[in-house]
DNA sequence: TTTTTACTGTTCATCAAATAACAAATATTA
DNA sequence: TAATATTTGTTATTTGATGAACAGTAAAAA
């Protein structure tokens, strides 16, 4: 399959989370405009991305949700899944490992990382803090593809480099110093500043 | 000032942190290719950003740094300021508080608030955290326009039902739940978990 | 002084994403 | 049965964002 377009991908993640919910309103059948109100945005949007997988509904039914739910996941899912550790155990990385207790997806966060003795071997949520000084093996050992970058901002570059040089695949980085990465790390940043600061230029241009 | 394309406005803000750090390197100049890079995107976008708020540079010494930064604030930033409040006083609440302490932004986190006993009448950051119940007085004594919401899932729309009829202008949304709001207030939305999915598929991808 | 070099501001071209338009298919109604 | 209504899959159009090209300008070098 061709690779997609990146909002592509954000909407499939998206639309399996809402076709979750609505099974769980035992639905069995979503039309196109009605996935479309729940994320909203517009039919022909949905049914241009389900097109860009191959996937077909029954006509005037709509859209069979637990074999959508199916196809999604085989196209945007790891076969085997893929393994997540929290680097940095403060609020934030306590928070994101929160988040994916109890969510059965494809993506197993198998540790964490920090160096402050008071959080090494903790557990949170289901989740042991490892000292940073072992993420060579646990790396190796746990098979380690994909790093969520949480710790302070002036670490986040040396941090970076430790990562990509043991072996890491795909960054998500939430510390607001922008990284380099080589070309075969797949890195994705999120800013909290930046995200806020655009909330308030538009609330300001919105009056 | 005609409005702004929103990514224009997401790297204004990262153009004035960065900014901000060059000039803690004691530089007063900088040329568009030297941004360009401390962002990892091109000059030319740099330039072309710059256009549209008009600023010029005084030619062949780059751009006169505090200046640019100031410039930036002007187009950004209300006049006055405005006042944020986090709502949900989880681990994620208390990290974006965390992030705002020490930044002097126009951006004021002036209150958090949440249900839960053992967090109301806490002080996190500087930010004390008050109980729900009193969000529509306190929403309008401190003028707080936006909000950032921090609750659990299952919470989240009725929340933000709340915020809306008691005032608030605009909503960062980190929950999971698509949110539905009014035309004239400014959502923005992030999801942890489809950035995550993102990662992971671009990761597959590349292998 | 003249030439070269180094940047900028702006226009033009390309690429990606979102929206609109419409033929095809099937259930429902008349 | 014929006509209508509904929903899909796909193509075409528009919009928006990014990248390339280039003339203009000022400093530095010859």
């Amino acid at each position: 399959m061709k690779k997609l377009p990146g909002k592509t991908v954000e909407r499939l993640s998206e639309y399996r989370r809402a076709l979750l919910g609505s099974l769980a309103d035992n639905r069995s059948y979503i039309f196109s405009h009605e996935l479309a109100a729940l994320l909203h945005i517009t039919a022909v949007q949905v049914r241009r991305d389900l097109m860009l997988i191959g996937y077909g509904s029954v006509m005037r039914k709509g859209y069979d949700i637990r074999e959508l739910i199916k196809t999604i996941g085989d196209i945007i899912d790891a076969p085997t899944g893929l393994n997540v550790a929290i680097i940095g155990m403060g609020n934030l990385g306590r928070a994101i490992t929160g988040y994916f207790m109890g969510k059965r997806t494809k993506l197993n966060v198998v540790a964490a990382f920090d160096i402050d003795p008071q959080k090494v071997d903790k557990v949170v949520s289901g989740v042991k803090c490892y000292h940073f000084d072992n993420f060579k093996r646990l790396r190796s050992e746990l098979d380690i593809t994909i790093g969520v970058l949480t710790v302070p901002p002036d670490q986040g570059k040396a941090v970076t480099a430790q990562l990509v040089s043991y072996g890491i695949k795909g960054i998500l980085n939430f510390t607001t110093v922008s990284l380099n990465v080589p070309e075969n790390v797949y890195l994705e940043e999120f800013d909290m500043i930046t995200s806020i600061e655009k909330v308030a230029y538009f609330v300001k241009e919105n009056q």
